[in-house]
RNA sequence: GCCGCGUUCGUCUAGCUGGCCCAGGACAUCAGGUUUUCAUCCUGAAGAUCAGGGGUUCGAAUCCCCUACGCGGUACCA
């Protein structure tokens, strides 16, 4: 039985990095009828945001994302946040200590500062570690009772790696990694606020929480050997790893980070995130408009891909054709003209019922109420061109009021002397067929174009002109049947005077 | 600095066990077509001497070595 988990820290909004590393997680567990758990990793108090584990939730459940187990759900491994956990942690860094895997110390920060501000000077580096730990204040230096004594007082617990070993991850995306123990230091497992750290918390609760999978990121890779000596340490069967490729800035390189998104104009979270502290708003993909189902597909395929030449997948093929052998190695530039081009390509693919339901939301915030069926009709007009579903406003505002500007460019280059004229014999054709029929009227337009000889592309021009304001928008005629004759007329009328 | 990971069109990538690759697809770009406009859509083009250098081999993007560059880590943070 296949079981992983997401274990995100509630310092912030979640990272689309992250919402992917959660994707392939939850994929991975479909494909193989496993469990997916959520938990949250807050043994650091002092990092800890209020609202962000709801926002968490809250994305997952946007982007389809579903837990077999987790925080906002339970399960048989409750609680599922660590800060509920604290009292479990501390007897799993006694056993380590009683097997000569981990010792006391009680170096000082400011000690451990003093070291590092040394080497420094030397050009070098302070590493706690198997060639310092025996010229350091600890339980391997200290008497008995000197140890027993001091523990009455702050200490930390750190992992004593042995002397010179090889130490192996298989990493089922890498391949064997390797290093040598001697270069690693003796981490910190357990804090003198009486909380374990990250790495001892999350080997216990993997352990204790049964999972086969640990499917993480690639800035874990340098800290899994450490995990791997653990597991060992306590005699405990390991997980498989698989470290994912970072996901990089578009421009330049490094890590993908929430400055970059500011900077290029496109979320890094996928939901909008307001900042508790600082008020400061960070925009999400919800609110740009973008469709889950988009942001799931062209997620997946930021570092990973079925082998075959298929782009778009729901997720159900998602689930079907994932696999982490396929994952990449390096890391994925985010390219968001893609990301663009899937969002647009799902919007096509939605009925127009449902996007009538979104845009009459976004109508709604503007005080206008029209009749859904209607709206349905607008969504259907115009949307092929829309990229984002808040981009129906900006390609149909026109058909809900009349346009309160008429583009300059195209007035210079349209509108000439005997344009009023003209024009009013398009009213007198508009007027002249009742009931209003757009094939009818499109076709008696065209006549008198042609029987006088006029310019097609220029009256059309004007006419769209006087009901839009611009030289865009969908069929013509559609655009009249929509409004309506007599709003036409007043249209055009209006452009007749105002230009 | 040290350790680890990586390096194929502008971008995401195909290429896993060498010959079918003078490297395929998608996005972006450009050009045509459709259209009364702007988009969409359709068709086509251009675009990577496979980071560089050495090997191995009849033959290497694919195997080996070295170099360079990039990234990640190097906290009583995750």
């Amino acid at each position: 039985m296949v079981r992983v988990r997401f274990a995100p820290s509630p310092t912030g909004p979640l990272h689309i990095g992250g919402v992917r590393t959660c994707l392939y997680n939850y994929l991975f567990a479909k494909q193989h009828g496993g469990a997916l758990l959520l938990r949250i990793e807050d043994t650091d108090q002092t990092r800890f945001v209020p609202g962000a584990e709801e926002y968490i939730v809250e994305s997952f459940k946007w982007l389809g994302i579903t837990f077999d187990e987790g925080v906002h759900v339970g399960g048989k491994h409750v609680p599922y946040k660590q800060s509920e956990r604290m009292h479990i942690y501390k007897k799993y860094a006694d056993e380590l200590i009683e097997k000569g895997w981990a010792y006391y110390a009680f170096d000082t920060p400011e000690d451990l500062e003093t070291k590092r501000k040394e080497a420094e000077a030397e050009k070098k580096t302070f590493q706690y570690d198997v060639n310092t730990r025996n010229t350091m204040c600890n339980s391997l230096t200290l008497s008995p009772e000197e140890t027993a004594e001091k523990l009455q007082g702050n200490y930390v617990v750190r992992f004593k790696y042995p002397e010179n070993t090889e130490i192996h991850v298989r990493d089922l995306i890498r391949g064997d990694v390797k290093i040598n123990s001697q270069l690693l230091d003796d981490k910190v497992l357990f804090k003198s606020d009486g909380l374990p750290t990250y790495h001892l918390a999350n080997v216990v609760d993997d352990h204790l929480m049964e999972i086969t999978h640990v499917i993480r990121g690639e800035e874990w890779l340098p800290s899994a050997p450490l995990h791997v000596m653990l597991y060992k340490a306590f005699e405990w069967q390991a997980p498989q790893f698989a470290h994912l490729p970072l996901l990089l800035k578009p421009d330049g390189n490094g890590k993908l980070s929430k400055r970059d998104g500011d900077r290029l104009g496109f979320p890094v979270f996928p939901l909008q995130w307001k900042d508790p502290n600082t008020g400061e708003i960070s925009s999400g993909y919800r609110e740009s408009g973008y469709l889950p189902e988009a942001v799931n597909n062209f997620l997946a395929l930021l570092g990973w891909n079925p082998g075959t030449e298929e782009e778009v997948m729901s997720m159900e093929q998602l689930i079907a054709r994932f696999s982490l052998e396929k994952v990449s190695k390096s890391g994925a530039k985010f390219d968001l003209d893609k990301a663009k081009w899937f969002n647009h390509y799902y919007i096509q693919q939605k009925p127009n019922t449902v996007l009538a339901e979104i845009f009459a939301q976004q109508l709604a915030e503007k005080n206008i109420h029209p009749d859904i069926e209607k709206i349905e009709k607008v969504v259907a007009l115009v949307k092929e061109r829309v990229y984002f579903t808040t981009d129906f406003w900006n390609q149909s505002a026109f058909l809900f009021q009349a346009p309160e500007t008429y583009n300059p460019e195209v007035v210079k280059k349209r509108w000439k002397e005997d344009t009023p004229l003209q024009l009013k014999q398009v009213i007198e054709i508009l007027t002249s067929v009742s009931p209003f029929d757009k094939i009818v009227v499109h076709d008696k337009v065209v006549a008198f174009i042609q029987e006088n000889q006029l310019n097609m592309g220029q009256i059309m021009n004007c006419l769209r002109l006087a009901l839009v304001g611009d030289s865009k928008g969908p069929d013509l005629f559609e655009i009249i049947d929509f409004i309506g004759v007599g709003e036409t007329v007043r249209r055009i009328e209006r452009a007749m005077e105002e230009i």
